[in-house]
DNA sequence: TTGAAAGCGCTAACAC
DNA sequence: GTGTTAGCGCTTTCAA
């Protein structure tokens, strides 16, 4: 690999006369740029961006926290923050962590070793916090999609309480009296909000809540096909299922048609994300969509407007969410 | 941030001893090391890693070229190369190309412009074409899952011939004659190879290989359901069809039912990578596994094993597959 | 308009 | 066992 002196030495010029050529060309005549650009050609210089970097101190890299690339949805999330960062001229530095703290961690630490200038983390979880002293400082951070509570970085949500209660609204209108709940961890903020939606719904629907009905999940196809099966055993069964992912949903429809169970005859059910499979299962599914790719791109925006000194004070952003109505969902039998 | 030097004042040692003391702390006296570490932690130091990345030449940075991070198939080969690459300490730029040659040219130059150390191309082109005045040297580049005919970097692939070869086989095996074929983009190597196990297998049944059986897909739900739209107007129908991912087999088994068409009663359906999706959809579809964490996790090791010398030539990795047969395909009608 | 030189933070060769 | 120092490739004052 050439370098600066090579170019500078084969040019006749200083090695500052080259950076200029390259860097602020209107400061160097005509025939001296035309000397150097020869002699880069020449010599195949590429300049070392390691180099730069190091010496500005800005990596231009941003690292990216995310539970599970496998999961549909995220995909699409990381797919936005992509073109984004290219526009921008970042690159992503990416980590699947699985949702483990320590994974998590340890990719934080390229932030405060240098190598990445910020880091954008999907799910509610500070992964600094292992690692900082507890500093007051501003992290160079966003959180997007499922967001700390308390967190003063800016964040990209969805109102998930909102749209767990249109979702729900929308199975009552139906008739749907008894309506389970397919959700995931319990901790997660994510989820507490749509359970919180749900009973929003239930409540001014003068409906109560009970306990029995939530079954748990963790997002997977599986975890849906499990928890509809317990969901089967019961005595008294629900007519409808609000699964708190597509992927859940679909795992729960395929339970339900292996023990003859209509869908959406006997049992209603719906989703959330409106990933490209929901459109494509049997029956087409009724789900919450979200804007995935604005989610990466909005973060990624965000992120580098902080880091660039841009933002004053931490926003909040909040996406909007459309109600799908498709046919997995339909009116309570006899109704 | 604090630096190396201001550790050095603050123990009252040299900037040599603090290196030392945490690269090879062996050759540092306790007394001084334990001086040391307490100034570290005081100062709060974390060394600055883009400058140690800097100053050794080698980044630790790998670029990982994605045609479509949103396909399922290749976020599980991305899962499987983060893994592998963070406990051998590497990190992955990633970069969804949406097979976008010059998307694919400027991720590549990161290597040329020592921001990264290698590469690792998932589609047959090679990404520096547009970039090297076509020298000999060996690319630091892997090329997987589909990859490049006249090479001489180091591949992982599948045997997608005998895979294609296989799953046609399986078809015959169930008495269907007329087997169509939903395929990808012509030019892909990938699709030529399926198309010739396919070829091959009917050759060997004795069945002329017609042109017409063979629809143009690219590899996403949309272009299944199209496809098998088109196949559903001829006037000869075929018994079965192979589409060449499970994406596609999704979208032509809702295009079949929607037109009525029984799967497999009326039509058998299989598809190709085995993805999460494949065995929760109706009917559950029989298709071929690939190991896609494999795939990720042998390219990012072969790379690392080339980067680092360990690699005399380019080794050509076969990994191997597995037809696994659900409920999507029957026996042909009548038979 | 150009050049000389300092210096970003770190490591390693060499000296003591 | 420890310190001094050159230098990785580049940008950017400061001087000429």
């Amino acid at each position: 690999m050439s370098n600066i002196r090579e170019v500078a030495q084969l040019a006749g010029v200083s090695v500052a006369t080259v950076s200029r050529t390259l860097q602020q060309p209107e400061l160097v005549s005509l025939k001296t740029r035309n000397k150097v650009l020869a002699a880069v050609k020449q010599a195949g210089y590429k300049p070392n961006l390691m180099a730069v970097k190091f010496r500005s101190g800005k990596t231009h890299n941003l690292v990216v926290l995310v539970p599970t690339i496998a999961n549909v949805f995220f995909a699409r999330v990381i797919s936005g923050m992509q073109q984004v960062a290219h526009e921008r001229d970042y690159s992503l530095l990416l980590c699947n962590t699985l949702a483990d703290q320590e994974m998590e961690a340890s990719y934080a630490k390229m932030v405060q070793t240098s190598q990445a200038d910020g880091l954008i983390q999907l799910r509610a979880h500070n992964p600094f916090a292992s690692l900082e002293p507890a500093s007051d400082a501003v992290l160079p951070m966003v959180n997007a999609c499922e967001v700390l509570d308390k967190t003063n970085c800016p964040t990209v949500v969805l109102d998930n309480r909102a749209a767990a209660c249109a979702m729900t609204e929308h199975l009552l209108s139906l008739g749907h009296r008894r309506i389970a709940m397919i959700k995931g961890p319990s901790r997660s903020p994510l989820t507490r909000d749509r359970v919180a939606g749900y009973r929003d719904a239930l409540e001014a629907a003068g409906i109560a809540y009970q306990d029995e009905l939530l079954f748990r999940g963790d997002f997977t196809l599986q975890s849906g096909h499990k928890a509809a099966a317990e969901l089967l055993a019961m005595t008294n069964r629900p007519t409808a299922i609000f699964c708190e992912n597509d992927e859940m949903a679909i795992g729960a429809i395929q339970c339900l048609k292996q023990h003859g169970v209509k869908v959406p005859e006997d049992m209603s059910v719906a989703g959330f994300d409106d990933i490209s499979f929901a459109q494509y299962c049997d029956p087409p599914l009724t789900t919450i969509a979200q804007p995935a790719e604005e989610f990466g791109s909005t973060a990624v925006s965000l992120l580098i407007d902080l880091l660039e000194g841009r933002l004053t004070k931490a926003p909040k952003v909040i996406l909007p969410f459309e109600l799908i109505i498709r046919t997995s969902t339909g009116p309570v039998r006899g109704a």
